[in-house]
DNA sequence: AGTGTTATGTCAAACGTTCGTCATTTTTAT
DNA sequence: ATAAAAATGACGAACGTTTGACATAACACT
């Protein structure tokens, strides 16, 4: 059987209260018996039990994290900063790959709560407003609007998608697509589609508007991407992702185009691993560092008072990172 | 006040021992007291408390996943795919990125066992074995010796490397380097470096190693590679993993040596990532879906009977994808 | 010796469930 | 009508910890 207090209190020839009052440091203790006490739990490898600490009210110092899936390396990145930076301050994640399912979403959460979560950070991408208010639990939201009192951080989409334009038009482009996700209202692209829109209008461009699901396969997305190539002269596609830049990439490759001679390519979000391992793809960088250490902060913030009020929405810059496809 | 097993039970207008019945399905109920708790249930949204009913003996069904970094595509892919195994059985991960540091790797093993995990998936590569079997807790290990009670499942590292230097020799290639991370005793690129030896054995060629820590920067692999392939007149090299091979095949640009035609080049793991994305890459793949499958499996195992005997270890097969860069 | 401070102990209630025991009521089958 | 089966209820102990109330002991300082 796993040691508890009272075995913890035997061996240190002390009472449980006191041990109790060693772990939570309350009250008057002598450094001796401190010593005894800690001595003893190291002995016994002893682990006070969070469940039965967490029902007396404490906190359970668990987080639940949501995003659609971690094998995506932009939200890899992210929730693995996320994690390191919660872990550093004595919290535990508790992971979330919702899919974008409604379904599997609403299941977590309820999951998330039955488990007595201390807060959540959510940057999933679909559900409802309501569902997200009546549990009255600190959440922030990674670059999705959920509802009025969930401060959202992200980074500033309509300027990256100026810069995008910008780069792809100051290379030489003149016919510059973009290629988004669907765009349903609240999703981050939306903002990365009016920047590309602002920029072209102030260079008396027209806009060519593709869409490209997220959640279409590589493969049905190199399809798309290749009739649209072969369907339009582009010299210029702004991607809303590194990947779909990747994509658009390869298929220009096939196609016998040269990029960025015939086709300029910008992509989006500057994951360590892109620019890393793709350092020729131009692209728009988010500040992942400053993303996660806000979100952080954020909750932590909320969770030590839940009153105290957050603005609600914290956007931060992006930068253009050169590489040669633009 | 969030709601509790007698709020419900007020609401149906029975009483709490019912309303537990209900929920455990327990004991005789009848199909109109359970939809009158059910629909009060809904009516509250009210969610058992886990604390408390684990606190009873119950499982918490929370699990515990430790690799160094799911930032690496490999680890990341690895990791969403038992998040999504797991959830569909109704369990909960805890995620923990070690950072292949031992201590954190320590830390993480102690606030696992505060939290009363029910098991654990470990990938990580520090601990020294004694840590793992003070705690008596399901472990299943991927990849890693850590204890003899502690089922290995992995790919066949040894066939991987063979297969790939198979390749790479097939492709004509007669100077075939490897290229791996440090060998600390029990590392699974070990296995790899063994097969790599063994086919050159019998191909009467030269081995030729070279360590590329694992943990080291992009930018200080890149440079340590560019020495390399500059100081030796290599025209094959087997990567252990495949970002290191997107490295050298970078430098190789730089050199202008053309791969495939000066330099062939071979990667490890496979991921969904690496096939999408760089399909151009000989590669040998890891069934990642297996492996999650049987890691999950054989801890659920595990759980259900903490008696069952599992082999020591489970080694499953890999494929060779071809590309052109082999 | 007296006072105040510091250190420890005993005891018990509380956290939100589960589950066994026992009792009672309702339903069903004969 | 009667017995057996099914359904519910009331009650309370237990899970491992925290914490407050209260008591008492040890110690330092006048």
């Amino acid at each position: 059987m796993k040691p508890k207090l009272n075995d913890v209190a035997k061996l240190a020839g002390v009472s449980a209260t006191t041990v109790s009052r060693v772990i939570n440091n309350h009250g008057y203790l002598s450094q001796k018996t401190k010593d005894k006490v800690f001595e003893a739990m190291r002995e016994l490898h002893y682990q006070p039990n969070n469940m039965a600490r967490s029902l007396q009210g404490k906190k359970t110092r668990l987080i639940g994290v949501i995003f659609s899936d971690i094998s995506h390396p932009f939200f890899g990145e992210l929730v693995s900063r996320i994690e390191k930076l919660l872990f550093a301050q004595n919290y535990k994640v508790i992971l979330c790959n919702s899919a974008d399912d409604p379904q599997k979403e609403r299941e977590y959460l309820q999951m998330l709560m039955a488990n007595q979560v201390d807060g959540i950070i959510a940057g999933a991408h679909n559900l409802g407003i309501e569902e997200y208010q009546q549990y009255g639990l600190p959440i922030i939201s990674f670059d999705r609007y959920l509802s009025d009192n969930v401060p959202i951080v992200s980074s500033d989409n309509q300027q990256g998608g100026r810069l995008a334009t910008q780069a792809l038009h100051q290379a030489g482009a003149q016919k510059i697509a973009i290629f988004t996700g669907k765009n349903h209202a609240g999703s981050p692209t939306n903002g990365r589609r009016e920047g590309y829109e602002a920029y072209l209008k102030t260079a008396q461009l027209t806009p060519h508007f593709h869409e490209i699901p997220f959640e279409w396969s590589p493969a049905l997305k190199m399809m798309t991407i290749k009739k649209i190539l072969v369907a339009n002269d582009y010299d210029g596609v702004f991607c809303s992702d590194d990947l779909t830049a990747l994509l658009t990439i390869n298929v220009a490759k096939q196609l016998q185009l040269s990029v960025p001679d015939d086709l300029k390519v910008v992509g989006y979000d500057g994951t360590a691993l892109i620019r890393n391992y793709h350092p020729d793809l131009t692209t728009i960088e988010q500040p992942l560092a400053d993303i996660s250490e806000l979100l952080v902060s954020l909750l932590l913030q909320r969770i030590a008072d839940a009153e105290c009020d957050l603005e609600p929405m914290y956007q931060l810059p992006v930068k253009l990172v050169k590489g040669i496809t633009a």
